[in-house]
DNA sequence: AGGGAACTATTGCATTTGCAACACTATGGA
DNA sequence: TCCATAGTGTTGCAAATGCAATAGTTCCCT
């Protein structure tokens, strides 16, 4: 089906053909649920058995605290997985809220049968050995995060996670793949705070800005 | 040997008797190296190709920017493994350094050779699922973090923090497992400021705290 | 016992930040 | 087309924070 193109651009199914995954996923016996955009996937407070695959649309982790100020951490587009770690740590109850952006559908596996499949060998293998790569890519990025998080100013934070984008894109201009709003989320600022602190950034020739298009100055 | 009494301690070796692990580690061909205090066992820059293991003394994994801010991004004590992570993701550049605390021994182990033992199927087998669970607690571990880092206040941070403390000792009492410069290292603020805002929540009967001792007062 | 190193504690000051308020501009549905 | 909603951009202000300076304390090493 369409689906299995989806899932075969995910990490966790690298490696292996379409016809593999199909084979795969009998054992595996995935749920597919439908969400509305806003709607809640995965409750903070829950257990979580499971990880997601977003089969269409977008979603977002982010965490609330008591006040309600809200923290994006992160976006997962089509064929992002969630909630591996947690899954795979057996949670029981589960730190983030996962939120539909966009009217989304999202495929279900219990994470236990993906390391018990017994069924090929091979696959399975595979399978697990994916699954470690992609927690451990996902623990650098939380790294990364936490590397802007640690600048003691809104303008460090802002070059840091800059610097980044720069070297992703190769080059000294890139595009912000967020809004400012989110972006302001992201890095744990205040969204005002930091429009200042660009235009301030602006006006001192550290970086230039048109809408969603940034150069750093050197 | 002393050592495999260190090993069994951590959770890569979880469900291995003594003697398995001994013999597992006749095919994973580890290597013991020295450090004194203060030195380098892992530098910034350096290509990530084992996991370590700390056999004796204690070290921490920081980050330095620019202008020299350290951050501590975490302690390591005895048995704890490190870079797990940017091995199985082969990074190039270590983003983090970690150094020695106090005069220690640390257990390197390839991480491919970990991956591809198949001298004992079920042992094997052990290891991979165990590193899996590993990566996926630290990846818990740096959630955490970043939910303290995420605060807007140095308040809010310190009784993020603080929270977290509690509930893993299963009070309002617990003890600082950090020196208070340390704190502050940790939760990515600067310590005089720390110990003033310390101070205000002393006086407006958030906490109390004797040395490291501290209470959440409701 | 003496000296150094690391940690604790406090304070003044300049700057940065969060917060609140407001206006303006897309954007997408009904 | 019109309205609602989300994002952008700016500003004043009070409060929080980083920074620097300084002093006292503790602990370890010789």
């Amino acid at each position: 089906m369409e689906n299995i193109k989806i899932l075969a651009r995910n990490t966790l199914f690298r490696g292996l053909t379409e016809k593999e995954i199909e084979s795969i996923l009998f054992y595996l016996n995935p749920v597919v649920r439908k969400y509305k955009k806003g709607n809640i996937i995965l409750a903070a407070g829950a257990a979580v058995t499971d990880v997601g695959i977003i089969l269409k649309g977008r979603a977002v982790i982010e965490k609330e605290d008591i006040r309600g100020n809200r923290s994006i951490i992160s976006e997962l587009g089509e064929s992002s997985l969630f909630a591996e770690a947690l899954a795979c740590a057996r949670a029981e109850h589960s730190p983030v809220t996962v939120a539909a952006e966009t009217d989304a559908e999202v495929m279900f596996i219990n994470f236990d049968k993906i390391m018990t499949v017994r069924a090929k060998t091979e696959i399975a293998g595979r399978l697990v050995k994916n699954m470690m790569t992609l927690i451990a890519g996902k623990n650098i990025f939380l790294n990364n995060k936490l590397e802007h998080a640690s600048k003691r100013s809104i303008r460090e934070k802002l070059l840091s996670y800059f610097d980044e984008l720069a070297v992703k894109t190769g080059g000294r201009k890139f595009k912000l793949p967020f809004s400012k709003t989110a972006l302001a989320d992201y890095l744990f600022v205040d969204r005002s705070a930091m429009m200042r602190e660009l235009s301030h950034m602006k006006k001192d020739g550290v970086i230039k800005y048109e809408g969603d298009v940034f150069e750093i100055r050197k």
